[in-house]
DNA sequence: AATGCAAATGAGAATGATTATCGTTCGCGG
DNA sequence: CCGCGAACGATAATCATTCTCATTTGCATT
C-alpha cells in the first residue's frame, strides 16, 4: 500500500475519507486498471480493511461524477470503472480470458463525428467495444 | 394483427407456438422496430394477449439464438431486440427522446479489423453506440 | 376426432447487480 | 475538545432477468 492523497479527493469537491482514500489508492497503486464494483470491495476486503458494498458503490458513482474514474459497461451486466486520465480510448475484450487491451483511433473519432452530424444528432458520448480472443499464451482459449 | 407465419419457426427449428407467433408478428409487423423484453410484454398485453413475462425472455433469447433476432445492449440496464435482417449496422441513439437511427460505416468496420489485428485478437463481436441529441422537432431536448 | 407425451407455458420464487433506508460513526470547523 | 452534518455499514428494497414446477399445448399417432 501506498501514501494516500488527500488532495485529490478536496480538488475534486469531496471530502477526505478514509473508504474513499482507498478506493482511489486502489485505482492509483493497484494492479488491475479496470474494476466493478465487486473487485473493488474484494480487494479492499483481501487487504484488510472493512468497507461496506453500498459504500463502494457509492464512492465509485461520486468518482465518476467527479470526473476522476470513467464507468463503462462491458457486457456481462456489471459496470467496470478506470481512472481517468482525461485521453478517451475505447476497449477490445478477450471473451475468454478478460484481458483488456485499450486503443484509440482518431480515424473511426472523426468518422463518428461525421455520421452523427449527417444524421443530425449532437453527440455526447459514445461506446465502442470488440469483443474476441486474445493470443496471450496463458489464455485458455489456445487449448 | 396480421397473418402468423409458422413457416418462420419451423425453419429455424422452433415449434410453432402461440407465444412465438404473436412476439415474431410484433417484430415483423408492429411500428416499433428496436424493443426490450418489458415493451414487448406490454405491447402483447395490451392487444390483449395472454403471455407471460418469463415466456417472453424465453422466447427472445431463442429467436436470438436461432438467428432471428439481434440482442443489443444499450445505456439503461435492459436488452433490446430487433428483427435480424443480415446486415449489421451499428446505433445512434437520442439520450432526450429515445429516437433510433441506425447507420453503417465500412471506415469504421475495416479500421476496427485492423486494429484486434495489430493487437492479436480474432474478433467474435463488437458493439458500437453513440449518444446524443436528436433534431426531431417533438424532441424533448429542444425547449 | 380421441390419445399420449415431451416440449412449452405461466405464475411466482430466486438471483445478481445496484440503490435506498436508517441508525451509528467520522471528518473537520470552531 | 465539541457539535453537527456528511459519510458509513448493514441490510432491506428494487430492477432486470432467470429458474422452478405444476399445468397446458403442439403435434404425431391411433
Ligand atoms: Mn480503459
Ligand atoms: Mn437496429
Ligand atoms: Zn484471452
Ligand atoms: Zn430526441
Amino acid at each position: 500500500m501506498n501514501e494516500l492523497e488527500p488532495e485529490h479527493l478536496k480538488s475534486a469537491g469531496l471530502k477526505s475519507t478514509l473508504p474513499r482514500l482507498k478506493v482511489l489508492d486502489l485505482f492509483k497503486n493497484g494492479q488491475e486498471r479496470h474494476m466493478s464494483a465487486e473487485d473493488v470491495y474484494q480487494l479492499l476486503r483481501e487487504s484488510g480493511d472493512n468497507v461496506g458494498l453500498a459504500t463502494v458503490y457509492r464512492v465509485l458513482t461520486q468518482f465518476e461524477q467527479a470526473g476522476l474514474l470513467v464507468r463503462h459497461n462491458f457486457e456481462g451486466g456489471k459496470s467496470v470503472f478506470e481512472l481517468n486520465e482525461g485521453t478517451h480510448h475505447d476497449h477490445i475484450v478477450c471473451m475468454q480470458c478478460g484481458h483488456v487491451e485499450e486503443f484509440y483511433d482518431s480515424a473511426i473519432e472523426s468518422r463518428q463525428k461525421k455520421i452523427a452530424a449527417e444524421l443530425g444528432f449532437t453527440i455526447h458520448e459514445h461506446s465502442l467495444q470488440i469483443y474476441g480472443d486474445c493470443t496471450k499464451t496463458k489464455c485458455p482459449h489456445r487449448r
